[in-house]
DNA sequence: GTAAGGTAGATGCATCTGCATGTATGTGGG
DNA sequence: CCCACATACATGCAGATGCATCTACCTTAC
């Protein structure tokens, strides 16, 4: 290693601060609006839309529990659970993977197709307001290509 | 994701979900890194520092809950109970706010403000390494500058 | 003064989350 | 075959959150 003669942590600058404090605030905001209008629109919570979509566009409409989880972010234990949830609303239901006696398929139901496409009706135009009506388009690509950098 | 045009409600363009979907993923990714650190550091919840850092700046070492509430976008009853939390370990306490018999400040501590140091000793070199080290100064700027925009 | 309505903050309850661990099945080395 | 270890998913429990509501106090209009 070269003469670095101490360990001392290395601090942010101001800029990278100031981005970090509005990552956090601006998705806090734009995510309390969205879930506004999904409450307005009785409709279920925002987290089981991801779930949906993925499985909607999947072969099959189907997918393994951790393949959802690495598309979504989602914990093990919370996407345990919130197929749960999904299979008691009829959006989802679970079947057996006969190559892996550890496995399952999550399958979208039809109620669920329509469930995401109701929830689409909301979310689109919600992201529209609260996000594509504050920016150019230059600027929505730029924004999208920054955040990508931090993945 | 793709872009879908269905009935009149107006759809995101594609560079709007991007820069949504961007949003919700980077802070994700980011918090949960940043998380990860704080917990290998034995610190208390990320949430935590917020309130202490107003806390800190504010004159006094106080603030009353609802200003805290402004600064933070923390919802009353979770600031409420975050406030219980913080009592218990003795890095704020309660003080009757005379001029309003509704109110109380809430005032930082000793102990209140060396915790916020020792978290800013993870916090600091944490948002570095996952934010600063993966932009540039210019980068920074321009990506603060387009979340400001989201509020 | 007093009734009506507003604001500050707390709290019961149901749900959700994180964490640790459990159960069941698979795989690879000897 | 057997044992150790890995992987897929579930679950008990404690703590956190959202929601609605409650209490207490304040302000205004009359």
């Amino acid at each position: 290693m070269a003469n670095e003669t101490k360990n001392e942590a290395k601090r942010p600058s101001a800029e990278t601060t100031e981005a970090w404090i509005g990552l956090m605030r601006a998705r806090e905001r734009v995510l309390a609006r969205i879930e506004a209008d999904f409450k307005a629109a009785g409709l279920p919570p925002l987290g089981w839309y991801d779930v949906l979509w993925e499985l909607a566009q999947a072969e099959g409409g189907r997918l393994r529990p951790f393949e959802i989880e690495a598309r979504t972010l989602l914990a093990q234990y919370n996407l345990s659970r919130l197929i749960d949830r999904l299979v008691k609303e009829g959006l989802v239901r679970r079947e057996a993977f006969d190559a892996d006696g550890r496995g399952q398929w999550v399958v979208i139901t039809e109620a669920g197709r329509t469930m995401r496409e109701r929830m689409w009706q909301t979310y689109g135009p919600s992201i529209e307001a609260h996000v594509g009506a504050r920016l150019t388009e230059a600027e929505a690509r730029q924004l999208a290509a920054l955040l990508a950098k931090l993945r």
